[in-house]
DNA sequence: CTAGCTGCAAAAGATTTGCATGTCC
DNA sequence: GGACATGCAAATCTTTTGCAGCTAG
C-alpha cells in the first residue's frame, strides 16, 4: 500500500516535470492527501485536512492546484450530483457507486466494463479518452 | 416522436399526483421543455427558454421546481464536471459522452451495459437503482 | 534572474432562503 | 379555506480573479 503510494508520487513528480509544472511543497502535499485518501474529497475538505500541516495554505491555492492538476490529467474532478465538486488522483479503469442518500461515493471495479468495447455509434462521436460506471442507489448504512 | 411526449407528460401528471405535487403552469412547462429537448440544459438555460413563455417565471422557481422534480425521481440531476448542474427527463438505460472541451453532453444507448450485471461487491455495499456509463473525451467538432 | 506560484481580498457565479402574495385542490 | 407554490430580494455557498510579494528552477 505504502509502495502504491510511493510510485503514485513518483509518477506525479515526473508529470509535473514533463509538463513544467513546479514542485511546490503546496502541490506536493495536496497530491499526497489525495492520493493517500479514498474518499474523494472536496477543494473545501482537502484544504481543512492540510491546515495543520500547510499553516498557511489558502483555499484559492487548493482550488487553483486542482484545477491545475485536473488539466494535466493528474486527478479527476468526479462527477457528483452535489453542488460542491469532489476530486480523486487520476486512475484509470474504476467507477464510482453514489449513495443518493449520504451522497458518500465509493470506487469499485469492473473489468468486464473496462474490456467492453463501446457501441458502433459512440465512436462516430469522436475520441473517447476514458468511460466510467457510476452507480446510484443506497449505501447499507442509509438503508437501515 | 410527439406521442413519446404526450406520454411522458401523462406519466409526468399522474406521478405529480402520487406524490401529492401541484400541477402548477410553471412545473409543466419547466417538465415539457425539458422532456422536448435533449442537450441537458442547466437552470439557467431553461429560464431563458421560458421566459417567452412564461415572462414572469423567476429562475429560484426553477431551481426549486428541478430540485422537487429530482427529489421525486422525475427528473435527473446530471453529473458534469462544470460547475452548473444540468438535468434531464428520468428516462432509465441511457448513458452520457462528455467533450471535455465543448462540455457538450451527448446521450447514447448501450444496451451490453444496461443487461450486465454488476459485480458482487456491489451488491453487498447497498440497493442500486440505476447504472450510468459517462464517457469522456473529445467530440468530432472540437478535434478538427 | 524570472516565470510561475501563492496568499490575500474582493468579485463573480450558482444556488438557496425568508417572506408576502397568489393559486391549486 | 388552507396548504402549497411562486416571485422578489437578499443571503449563502462555491469558485474565480487581480494583484503584489515570494520562490523553484
Amino acid at each position: 500500500m505504502a509502495d502504491k503510494l510511493r510510485q503514485q508520487l513518483t509518477a506525479f513528480e515526473d508529470a509535473c516535470r514533463k509538463s513544467g509544472l513546479r514542485l511546490t511543497p503546496q502541490r506536493l502535499e495536496i497530491f499526497r492527501e489525495l492520493a493517500k485518501v479514498s474518499d474523494h474529497p472536496s477543494a473545501e475538505t482537502l484544504h481543512q485536512r492540510l491546515i495543520n500541516r500547510l499553516p498557511t495554505l489558502s483555499l484559492d491555492t487548493v482550488y487553483r492546484t486542482l484545477g491545475t492538476f485536473a488539466e494535466h490529467g493528474l486527478v479527476n474532478k468526479v462527477d457528483t450530483i452535489e453542488s460542491q465538486a469532489r476530486f480523486e488522483v487520476a486512475q484509470l479503469l474504476h467507477h464510482h457507486l453514489i449513495c443518493r442518500k449520504c451522497k458518500k461515493i465509493i470506487d469499485f471495479h469492473w473489468q468486464f466494463i473496462d474490456d467492453a468495447l463501446l457501441p458502433e455509434e459512440v465512436h462516430a462521436w469522436g475520441r473517447i479518452e476514458r468511460k466510467n460506471v457510476v452507480a446510484y442507489g443506497i449505501c447499507q448504512q442509509c438503508l437501515t
